[in-house]
DNA sequence: TATACTTATTGTACAATTAACACTAAGTAT
DNA sequence: ATACTTAGTGTTAATTGTACAATAAGTATA
């Protein structure tokens, strides 16, 4: 019966954006990594991290993210991509990355390649797990700098996260089940950055089969309640289209 | 100094789907996996994959990609990109598969992720660089049983490749840098599997102020010869637009 | 109960794009 | 000169994009 330790393999690893809309702004959350004292008796000051893990022998980088995301959301369907491989070879050699990787039993000078996925979650549906980690979401606008190298990472995904929702409509999973239009305009104004008009976009939707009506409306708002949406996977796969728009 | 087999990492790898573009139809460079005998005197068939390596200690997988496909098309300009990792632990086991690993020495229990690359090229551009290996071009249609999980690694690339070709100008990639109107909307018509008026989309492509047309015309054809065009990447990135276009 | 306040909801006119459709031009080969 | 092949082009109708502001439906408060 192999240790935990020995069933990890050493050389790969996920690493997990998780990103959350509050209906404010987007969100990521972020873990920290936080230790005593190193063996040299260096102060290592508490900073964040992203949340990964490396993959057990045996398992998929789909399972590992998978499980990662469940450690700390307790929620198994969440939207999950994976985007991109990160394998600098200079990616863990920052001089606090070195010391935590020593503190914590690793080999500093193992090569690790991480596989980067983001998933996509409305915050308010979710309680987070802390099992003694210090988790916190964060503004993305307000990340300061992130252990390893996951401010490449974040920034890879929120590349990865526009890209794909340029194309394809993920924008719902960052809601609730039951949104609002304007809910769901101000995910994507979030995320583009920019503003549209509220008819235009409104207009632009209602072609979308994929959108539907509830019988329900808003409830507990001081002001005239909102007609709920939602979204249909099954009606998006069955009317998508599958042409090429890739014009200036 | 280590060996050349000490500085290869064991468990992660990269195999890189060669698209080309031969005028007629999309080809995928696809080399033999040829053996005599193994220890058990099992004849071993020859059959064929895509091309692939693990990566060095202290290589990115990127510069792994581009090695592998320099070795084969001794070009190093080609249109390369990551599109997913396959961290299936059984990915390597079908019988064939780890009679082969052994075959070379490799521990067939060892997971290996590969982190899969498609690259673009017109096939009438390079010279393949045989190298005692057995290298040819097949047409993706034609592409019978893969070794390993090769055929799945195909398929995804397509997947990958079309995605991108939809959104984005990459269909140049398979063109010489000269090229017709003509030969540009076959190479979509190829890959999309679909065929285009072609008043229409000339007109569509018209608005494209990244596709340049030249004082040249094609020669040594036995009827009017075409304009020539070439593609900008610089214009493009000057005007490409970034607005949402996930419609039905 | 009236009024203020807040957000939801809707339409129109003009511009741009898409989609469907067929003939003439400019070369080479015989 | 004629046949053959591919290049290159225009019009119309339907759809979509864009710019723009007034009314409706609730709650909160005087």
């Amino acid at each position: 019966m192999p240790t935990p330790a020995e069933k990890l393999n050493r050389n790969i690893s996920v690493d997990c954006v998780i990103f959350g809309y509050d209906g404010e702004e987007l969100n990521v959350l972020l873990v920290e990594r936080a230790l005593g004292v190193d063996d040299n008796y260096f102060e290592f000051t508490p900073d964040w991290t992203l949340t990964g893990n490396h993959i057990y022998i045996g398992e998929t980088v789909e399972e590992a993210a998978t499980r990662v995301v469940f450690d700390i959301t307790g929620i198994s369907d969440i939207y999950l991509e994976q985007f991109r491989a990160f394998t600098d070879p200079a990616r863990l050699s920052k001089p606090k990355d070195q010391l935590w990787l020593r503190s914590i039993g690793k080999d500093p000078e193992q090569p690790v390649a991480s596989i980067g996925f983001f998933a996509l979650v409305a915050t308010r549906q979710i309680t987070l797990k802390w099992k003694g980690r210090n988790v916190k979401w964060t503004p993305v606008k307000e990340v300061g700098q992130l252990g390893f190298d996951h401010n490449h990472i974040l920034e890879e995904a929120l590349l990865a996260l526009r890209s794909k929702m340029k194309h394809e409509p993920i924008g719902f999973e960052l809601l609730p089940a039951k949104f609002t239009l304007t809910q769901l305009q101000t995910v994507y104004e979030q995320i583009f950055i920019t503003r549209f008009d509220k008819r235009n976009f409104r207009k632009k939707i209602s072609r979308m089969a994929y959108l539907i009506p509830l019988n329900e409306k808003q409830q507990g708002v001081p002001h005239k309640p909102a007609q709920l949406y939602m979204f249909s996977r099954e009606v998006y796969e069955k009317t998508r289209k599958e042409l090429f728009d890739f014009i200036i």
